[in-house]
RNA sequence: GGGCGUAUAGCUCAGUGGUAGAGCACUAUGUUGACAUCGUAGGGGUCGCAAGUUCAAUCCUUGCUACGCCCA
């Protein structure tokens, strides 16, 4: 039914999904995805790896047809191209899915012992963790599947063991107590970039904080007014900031206040922070509960270990350090406790209303102002953040942009479209410390251990303490860093000489006593993992086998090395290493081959997420720049141009796409639609027509087929004598050239446009109608060539259909069209020959324009008389009888006077063909063609003329531009002629 | 508030300092040695608005308007 028969004869219709299964499972079962060519220059990009849990989206579709369309291109120009291809274990995302699953079972994570869970996980990831491999697959991507990765391979966690161990060396990671942002849901610390900002309606509440010991202000009053957005922080006060300048509270600056729900007292302080245009003034200040607080805090000299805490880790209320909170509080929630000290504020006489008037003018008083509040959620759980004091791990990343900022000004990096530099520095020039340590179970647990720390005279065993997680932790930590737990233990007998040692569990909690009372030195090993980022920020080396020499061999298979990682060291929580395959060219050389990767291909909504720490990495520990050159693209909205969500419904499934028009037809949109700087609106119709699209080349490959017309076999264009088959090898040369040009600037819309005009509009349209009827040998030879040609200009953008005519078209099993050459061929552009066939093209186009205008059937076959040709013109008549007689639909060009009487005249170049027409056309008709016609021409003639008697344009403008209207003039001008001794012929 | 982008035919988008193109849609049509998922012909745009630079502006500059995104 479908495809090429047995015979390779062609089938009438053409059905994608028969021929991609076929020569997807050929191309990758051969090994063609990334042939041995040692000697080749080398050419390497690394795939984004997607989740590994996820499936194939839309974006995903765009950013890896692009991947694609450049690999296969520079692996037809006989690079030794390699795509590294992987999958990313996507910390809290996989997480919160099995999570989700126990909870559809009324289960959940805390039901299991951690290595329990991450047994589960691994469970989850056997199950689906094929499933965007498969679809990627099904897309035609080529990438080299025999060394598949995933960022939790033993010898990847080894990388980021690695990276971290060396970067806590070389002290630029640091553990901190600050304020981070605390997503309440899933409990973790998460990063700036992780935080979205959303507009939601919230209010302002102005409150009396009274002045302790009878003090007052300048103006009498014995309170200060101070409002806040967030009132339940206020049970964690600790001081009111006003500015020094700012005369209404100069003299209170130092006095006390009393916080009239917990009573406790703290200072007016003065800080720059309290703006006095803003409201009263005056700013509440809750250092532990708020980025900007922390900051005045800790200038008033409230030490961050000080501060208080109001939260537990699900964001309900717990006692703070002083005890001062009241019982009622404890143990509810954020939004319920806001809405009690409110009431109880209200209650207490000091909550100041906010008064507004109504449609009457009447004054009306209410609780609070209403305000839109820009407020921060959780990008994965979708609540509220809550800025929480805890001891995180941080990047210094301030320090690791030093580098990515000059590689980019230097050119080192080149980032493409350019708009997107200014991005980049401005969030590099301004980034803060990374937070790279998250509360889960499913990640690269951190290389950190914690002992007691020795006291001032070596004592060991000062206690512990509840942490804000309600969890009992040493209280002064020694903390050891090492890539091992041998390495560890090293340090440790180290620090404590020779006292037993015991590793722990993740609770060292109260079994402390009694570790120590047995005289054993409980260690234990940081519970956190590493933010995902953090790991798949190392996707261009550590996928190349950094920090080894070479990769581990697969299972069982002699001492590879990432075998000699204990079980521990290397996580500690998998069970289920994933081999790395075996595949070509496993040479030590691998990662100094292929680092640094040619380009990288990513959306421009993670830049910041795993570009910039690419970049920061990949210098950091490679000496290099990860990439030569980084594009960004767009997102891939919907047809009415708004996001895609889950929520909105108006998500497109790339596969429904591919089951449709064919994964070709979807490839070539996606190129075709990416233009630098704009993102990709969702357009069926246009899918759909390039699923036409690629009928309509199978059709002409069928009649190029069934004409005798065969693969070609040379490389370089035949020799030709004929001006048509001159001309298309001409036009080969051109559409090479320009695509090769696209290319290089990575303009995909430009490359697909080039080969789609050359392969529809100069090849179908007139190369194949024009050799019809005089299928000569030169004329088999060039057009099988030209055709040749196509499938491999094509191949980048539709590589299933093309492999499939490649093959049907000769027998060539050994010389697939994956790997086939790109067109060199050999020859220059044939002038001549190009304005040859552009005349016959004028005329034929003209002729048909003006039969359909004058009624004509467009099948007649008239006369046509050209009495005085140019040698040219002439020449060109005489050398093209069949195209006139077939394209033209004339009987031959008599160079001859017309017979008198009625006739319709068409020009091509400098002729103007009279086709007499006695009887058979509407000579009103035809003079009215004529007269339009010459008004156009004269118009066109007048303006050019106008301009040249312009002496401003002809002293001032380019010479070429001068040149150019004068020869427009001219044209037109003689146009203009020939049109009017047209009408007059017809009286 | 800071930054970036976009505004061109009904729709989706290219493009250029010398008065504009594609695909789809639309109208008419079906003669041609593959293709109706096709062919042929056609209609349709003061290139968001205003000012400036220039011999010349859709393109460069500035301002404005509208929409979108990122950061604070």
């Amino acid at each position: 039914m479908t495809g090429a028969h047995n015979d390779k004869t062609l089938d009438k219709t053409f059905d994608p999904a028969a021929i991609e299964a076929k020569w997807y499972a050929h191309w990758e079962s051969n090994g063609l995805f990334r042939p041995h060519r040692p000697d080749a220059q080398p050419f390497t990009i690394v795939n984004p790896p997607p989740n590994v849990t996820g499936s194939l989206h839309i974006g995903h579709a765009l950013d890896n047809t692009l991947q694609d369309v450049v690999i296969r291109y520079e692996r037809l120009r006989g690079k030794d191209a390699l795509w590294v291809v992987g999958t990313d274990h996507a910390g809290i995302a996989t997480q919160m899915v099995v999570e989700r699953q126990l909870e559809a079972s009324q289960d959940k994570r805390t039901n299991y012992t951690r290595e329990a869970f991450i047994d589960k996980v691994w469970e989850w990831k056997a199950e689906s963790g094929g499933t965007i491999t498969r679809q990627l697959r099904r897309l035609g991507c080529s990438m080299d599947w025999s060394r598949e990765q995933f960022t939790m391979d033993p010898h990847f966690t080894k990388a980021v063991v690695k990276v971290f161990v060396d970067l806590y060396n070389q002290g630029l990671i640091y553990r901190d107590k600050r304020l981070v942002n605390w997503d309440p849901k899933l409990k973790t610390a998460i990063s700036d970039l992780e935080v979205e900002t959303r507009e939601t309606k919230g209010g302002f509440w102005h409150f009396k904080y009274p002045l302790a010991d009878g003090a007052r202000r300048d103006d009498g009053l014995d309170y200060i007014e101070v409002a806040t957005t967030r009132p339940e922080t206020m049970l964690a006060d600790m001081a009111v900031a006003v500015n020094a300048d700012d005369p209404r509270y100069t003299s209170v600056i130092g006095k006390d206040i009393v916080q009239p729900l917990t009573g406790r007292r703290f200072k007016v302080v003065a800080d720059e922070h309290a703006d006095p245009e803003l409201g009263s003034g005056a700013v509440k200040i809750t250092p532990g509960h708020d980025f900007n607080d922390f900051e005045v805090g800790k200038r008033a000299g409230i030490r961050p270990g000080d501060m208080l805490n109001m939260f537990d880790a699900e964001a309900k209320v717990v006692q703070t350090a002083d005890g001062l909170v009241p019982e009622k509080y404890l143990g509810r929630d954020r939004f319920v406790v806001r809405d009690m000290v409110v009431a109880d504020m209200k209650a207490a006489g000091c909550l100041i209303p906010h008064v507004t008037k109504d449609k009457d003018g009447e004054e009306v008083a209410a609780d609070f102002e209403p305000r839109t509040i820009q407020t921060p959620y959780g990008d994965r759980g979708g609540v509220v953040i809550e800025p929480w004091l805890t001891d995180q791990w941080y990047v210094n990343a301030e320090e690791l942009a030093k580098a990515p900022l000059e590689a980019v000004r230097s050119g080192a990096i080149e980032i493409v479209p350019k708009t997107w530099e200014k991005t980049f520095f401005n969030w590099m020039e301004n980034i803060q410390p990374w937070c790279v340590s998250r509360q889960l179970w499913w990640g690269h647990r951190i290389p950190a251990w914690y002992g007691p720390e020795k006291g001032d005279f070596g004592e060991i065993g000062l206690g512990w303490e509840t942490d804000p997680k309600g969890k009992s932790v040493i209280r002064n930590r020694k903390v050891f860093v090492a890539e091992t737990p041998e390495e560890m233990l090293e340090q440790a007998k180290r620090y404590y000489g020779q006292r037993e040692l015991a590793i722990v569990g993740n609770d060292v909690g109260e079994a402390f006593d009694a570790y120590m009372k047995r005289g054993e030195i409980p260690i234990f090993r940081d519970p956190d993992v590493l933010d995902t980022w953090f790991s798949s920020a190392l996707w261009p080396f550590a996928t190349l086998g950094w920090p080894d020499a070479t990769l581990p061999s697969p299972s069982g298979e002699g001492p590879g090395v990432g075998h000699v990682v204990p079980r521990s060291a290397a996580n500690g929580d998998n069970p289920h290493p994933n081999p790395s395959p075996e595949g070509e060219g496993l040479a030590p050389s691998l990662l100094a081959r292929h680092y640094p990767n040619d380009l990288l291909i990513s959306g421009f909504d993670i830049l910041f997420f795993w570009d910039a720490r690419m970049a920061m990495q990949g210098i950091h520990f490679m000496k290099d720049v990860p990439w030569k050159r980084l594009y960004l693209h767009g997102l891939v909205r919907a047809a009415d141009g708004q996001k895609m969500s889950k929520s909105k419904g108006n998500v497109v499934d790339p596969l429904g796409l591919i089951d449709q028009y064919g994964a070709d037809a979807l490839r070539f949109f996606m190129a075709a639609m990416e233009s630098q700087g704009r993102d990709v609106k969702m357009d069926e119709k246009r899918v759909e027509g390039y699923r036409n699209f690629a009928t309509k080349l199978w059709n002409a490959a069928r009649f190029c087929q069934s004409n005798g017309i065969a693969a070609s076999g040379s490389l370089a264009a035949p020799a030709a004598k004929s001006a048509v088959n001159r001309w298309i090898i001409g036009e080969v040369v051109e559409t090479v050239a320009a695509l090769d040009h696209a290319m290089a600037d990575l303009r995909f819309d430009a490359a697909a446009n080039a080969i789609y005009h050359f392969v529809w509009d100069q090849f179908c349209d007139w190369y194949i109608e024009l050799i019809k009827g005089s299928f000569d040998d030169e004329t088999r030879a060039v057009a099988g060539w030209v055709l040749d040609q196509i499938l491999v200009m094509l191949h980048p953008f539709m590589p299933f259909v093309t492999e499939e005519l490649w093959g049907a078209l000769g027998e060539r099993t050994d010389y697939p069209l994956i790997t086939a050459k790109w067109p060199e061929p050999g020859v220059a552009v044939d002038a001549e020959a190009k304005r040859e066939v552009e005349w016959l093209i004028a005329l034929v186009g003209n002729l048909r324009t003006a039969k359909n205008e004058l009624g004509i059937a467009p099948g007649a076959k008239l006369d046509a008389f050209l009495p005085e040709p140019s040698a040219t013109t002439r020449g060109i008549v005489e050398r093209n009888p069949a195209a006139i007689e077939r394209l033209a639909r004339l009987n031959g060009i008599r160079f001859e006077a017309a017979p008198a009487g009625a006739a319709m005249q068409v020009g091509a170049g400098d002729a103007n063909v009279i086709i007499p027409l006695e009887g058979v056309i509407d000579i009103a008709a035809e003079k009215a063609r004529l007269a339009k016609a010459l008004e156009a021409s004269t118009n066109e003639a007048k303006s050019l003329e106008g301009r040249l008697n312009n002496p401003a344009f002809v002293e001032k403008a380019k010479p070429e531009a001068v040149e150019k209207a004068r020869a427009d003039h001219a044209m037109h001008a003689a146009e203009a002629e020939r049109l009017a001794a047209a009408l007059a012929r017809l009286g």
